[in-house]
DNA sequence: TCTGGGGTCCTAGGACCC
DNA sequence: TCTGGGGTCCTAGGACCC
């Protein structure tokens, strides 16, 4: 595909930009001798595979012995996060000097949208082609990049142009495109969804658009068999969006299938709301609703959560709320065994501007915490609100708030 | 495939409110 | 007495993504 066919359409304007095999990536370019050889990062479970490793059928998430067997000779190295932080904030800075409408999807891959940008810095294949030598001259990292009219798109072109590739597909071509392609490929459809459709016979995504909404909202349920047509038909409003908050923030620890005794389980609660506790308090945010996760020894898992009153990020308060779940799913925990815990924080808001330092919480902040309680216990939520005014007017030395 | 750690979004029922 | 129409919030589970 040329510029000049591109630059007449000119509306396949949403980047998909996507590095190849990060973790490994980074690997080979910090030591020489990685290079050209199969590469696994992570030692338990394949956290990313370079490509020489993918093709003796090592794939990321699977388990570490089963890619030992697939690939005897490759050289197994143990993550290190802080080199991929700083890697991938180098690639977003090229990212955010090549449009201000960048929006991250994760440490290896965000949405650019270059609408607009063709006086200054060329076509969106110009950009997508510059975008992927800087990259790599800067960076020293392949990365791909898809391009199309929406992001379901541009998504789907990155993942079919890898490794190190660039595929752009005009807006006249979507449906030839689209419909050829196998039903997997869609953005949103993983093993469950896959097998429905193919169950009934539904295996490229032209099949799945001719089949029409109603019969696949009969088969998939309402959201998902929306989505799905408007997909397979390439509609997708979602624009690109800069700078999207997080909803909740979480941590969670394998456990192995050895038994766990009550006090080491509640060890490892203890650091998981220590730890992420800290993280909101760094973020400055506080949260109402906790969410307990257990996996048991079949691997089936459950959840419990519980909504406060009030949002905090205090440790202590966040522990006895997480302590209160798991004591719920004692006895299934009994029963079940356990192999995972996991406790996440959402419902999040930011750090009210009266409390900061909630980490250290003083005296007059816990007396008026328990002056809430008991107005909460006398007379209800409702008198709540009036009381956190009153609350907040105090701590600010403000004049008493009118009724 | 035999299982790590971090997320997002959707659904559905029930409690509760006006 | 038996019941409309509209809404929010909470909880639990599930699918999916990297």
């Amino acid at each position: 595909l040329d510029a000049n066919v591109c630059s007449l359409l000119h509306d396949a304007t949403i980047l998909h930009a996507d590095l190849d095999a990060f973790f490994a990536a980074v690997e080979q370019r910090d030591d020489p001798a990685l290079r050209g050889r199969p590469v696994v990062v992570g030692a338990g479970v394949v956290l990313a595979a370079s490509y020489e490793a993918r093709a003796f059928g090592v794939r990321s998430a699977m388990g570490g012995k089963l890619a030992r067997q697939l690939c005897p000779h490759a050289v197994v190295v143990s993550p290190r996060m802080s080199a991929y932080v700083d890697a991938s904030k180098a690639v977003f800075e090229v990212f955010e000097d090549t449009t201000p409408l960048v929006e991250g999807i994760s440490i290896d891959e965000a949405f650019l949208d270059v609408r607009g940008l063709a006086r200054i810095s060329g076509t969106p294949l110009q950009i997508a082609d510059d975008l992927r030598r800087t990259v790599r001259e800067q960076v020293g990292l392949p990365i791909t990049v898809g391009v199309a009219r929406t992001k379901s798109l541009a998504k789907i072109c990155s993942a079919l142009a890898k490794p190190d590739g660039l595929l752009l597909v005009p807006a006249d071509a979507e449906a030839v495109f689209l419909h050829a392609l196998p039903v997997e490929r869609l953005w949103g459809v993983g093993p469950v969804t896959a097998r429905r459709l193919r169950a009934v016979g539904l295996e490229r995504v032209g099949q799945v658009a001719a089949l029409g909404e109603p019969a696949l909202v009969a088969l998939l349920g309402r959201g998902t068999g929306r989505k799905l047509h408007a997909l397979a038909h390439n509609r997708d409003l979602r624009r690109v969006r800069a700078r999207r908050r997080r909803r909740s923030i979480g941590a969670q620890h394998a456990l192995g299938r050895r038994q766990r005794t009550p006090a080491e389980l509640d060890a490892v609660l203890v650091g998981l709301v220590d730890r992420v506790a800290g993280r909101m308090r760094k973020a400055q945010r506080v949260a109402r609703t906790v969410v307990l996760r257990v996996r048991f020894d079949d691997f089936a898992r459950a959840t419990r959560s519980h909504t406060l009153a009030q949002a905090t990020a205090e440790t202590p308060a966040l522990l006895a709320t997480a302590r209160a779940l798991l004591g719920a799913l004692d006895p299934l925990i009994e029963r079940r065994g356990i192999t995972l815990l996991g406790v996440s924080l959402s419902n999040l808001a930011d750090t009210p501007s009266g409390q900061l330092g909630l980490g250290f919480a003083d005296e007059r902040a816990r007396a008026l915490d328990a002056t809430l309680d008991s107005i909460r216990e006398r007379y209800g939520n409702s008198a709540i609100t009036r009381a956190v005014l009153l609350g907040r007017a105090e701590r600010a030395s403000l004049p008493q708030l009118p009724d």
